[in-house]
DNA sequence: ATGTCC
């Protein structure tokens, strides 16, 4: 086979847990790679949630319990999670137009000052370099201003019809990535958790882990300055790790552990996303839960679902909502479209259905921010 | 995913 992504095959297979109905938009190459990764040596349960879709190193939206870490099904961007914040500013008050201009400081990331002193007052300065703390990047990360729309659960949290939020999608940028390139050429076979190079991984890991939550906070706090309001934190949760549970390893990729029992499901730049519960009651979740609506198609086939004409282009800086989109990277606008994932409600329906959540709001996109740069994607007036 | 690949 030569394929350095998967390890090898064992006799046995972990037990796998689909919580998705056969409705759900699941690829069958996602099965596949499920059904693989379970078949991999020490793998003890696997779990698999509606947003699941394929992924580089393995399928991305299902978490996997095993006897040693597997550094590939946490992946490249260690750390990535959804931060959710309430800001003090209500919706009527918020002008878009002028919003969307100042939001372009995010492009500049934070004052390289500031980021180093957010990393030693983490203390984690030894382990991981400061270079783009306070910087989205590009894929699917984001930061989002976002209107309540409806509350389903007033008594979970403060927020009204009404409220703006801010939801940020990053993770560990280029550091995370240096980390997982740099690691010991044992990691195909995965790492015995008491071996060195085990260590080593985690050690990076876990600053990995506090540094990308720093690196939302930070993204957070200069959206928040920049549209002169406070933002103050509802949950943060991180959809791709590895922790130690009841002496195996709980890997999560594109699958989140709730944040206080709270866990943001991203919709897309073009679809509601939502504040859920997730009350644990369902051992075999794994402790995790969906962390948005999932991929419905690969970043290449986007190029060729929508026309390259300006007009087409212009049209997905809007949406639905009266919102916008700030992109301006041409291909990255396309490959991020609406379309690009699934429905947000469905993948919540199975969630409510298998027991694994509860809505408590429901946000609407009003500013999608990914990059000001390049072009004037974001800025077609 | 990536100061990424073209």
């Amino acid at each position: 086979m030569g394929n350095p992504i998967w390890g090898e095959q064992s006799a046995v297979r972990a037990c796998i847990s689909r919580f998705y109905s056969s409705q759900a938009w699941v690829e069958g190459r996602a099965e596949d790679q499920l059904a693989q990764v379970a078949a991999w040596p020490g793998m003890v349960a696997v779990a698999g949630f509606p947003d699941l879709h394929p992924g580089r190193f393995g399928p991305v939206g299902a978490a996997f319990l095993a006897d040693r870490i597997w550094p590939q099904l946490v992946g490249p961007d260690i750390g990535c999670g959804m931060g959710l914040w309430r800001l003090n500013l209500p919706r009527h008050r918020l002008k878009i137009d002028k919003a969307v201009r100042r939001l372009a400081v995010l492009d500049d990331g934070a004052d390289p000052a500031d980021a180093a002193s957010a990393l030693a007052d983490a203390g984690i300065e030894g382990l991981i370099a400061a270079d783009g703390l306070g910087s989205i990047g590009g894929g699917n990360h984001f930061c989002e201003v976002q209107a309540v729309e409806e509350v389903s659960s007033p008594d979970a949290t403060s927020l009204r019809p009404g409220d703006l939020c801010l939801l940020v999608h990053s993770g560990s940028r280029g550091r995370g990535a240096q980390i997982f390139e740099g690691l010991d050429d044992s990691w195909k076979q995965g790492y015995a958790p008491d071996g060195a190079a085990a260590s080593r991984y985690l050690a990076l890991h876990d600053a990995a882990l506090v540094w990308a939550r720093l690196n939302r906070a930070l993204i957070a706090a200069l959206a928040a300055e920049a549209l002169s309001c406070e933002a103050s934190l509802i949950c943060d949760t991180v959809h791709n790790q590895v922790v130690a549970q009841d002496g195996l390893w709980l890997h999560r990729k594109g699958a989140a552990g709730a944040d206080r029992g709270l866990v943001p499901l991203a919709g897309s730049r073009d679809a509601p996303s939502y504040l859920i519960s997730v009350p644990d009651l369902v051992p075999k979740a794994l402790g995790s839960v969906s962390h948005g609506a999932g991929r419905r198609y690969d970043r290449a086939s986007m190029h060729g679902r929508v026309r390259k004409v300006k007009s087409e282009l212009a049209a997905l800086t809007r949406n639905r909502f009266g919102g916008r989109v700030v992109c301006g990277d041409r291909d990255l606008l396309m490959e991020e479209a609406g379309p690009a994932y699934k429905n947000p409600e469905s993948v919540l329906r199975d969630l409510v259905d298998f027991g694994l959540a509860q809505p408590i709001a429901r946000l609407v996109p009003l500013i999608t921010f990914k990059t000001a740069g390049k072009a004037a994607g974001g800025d077609t007036e």
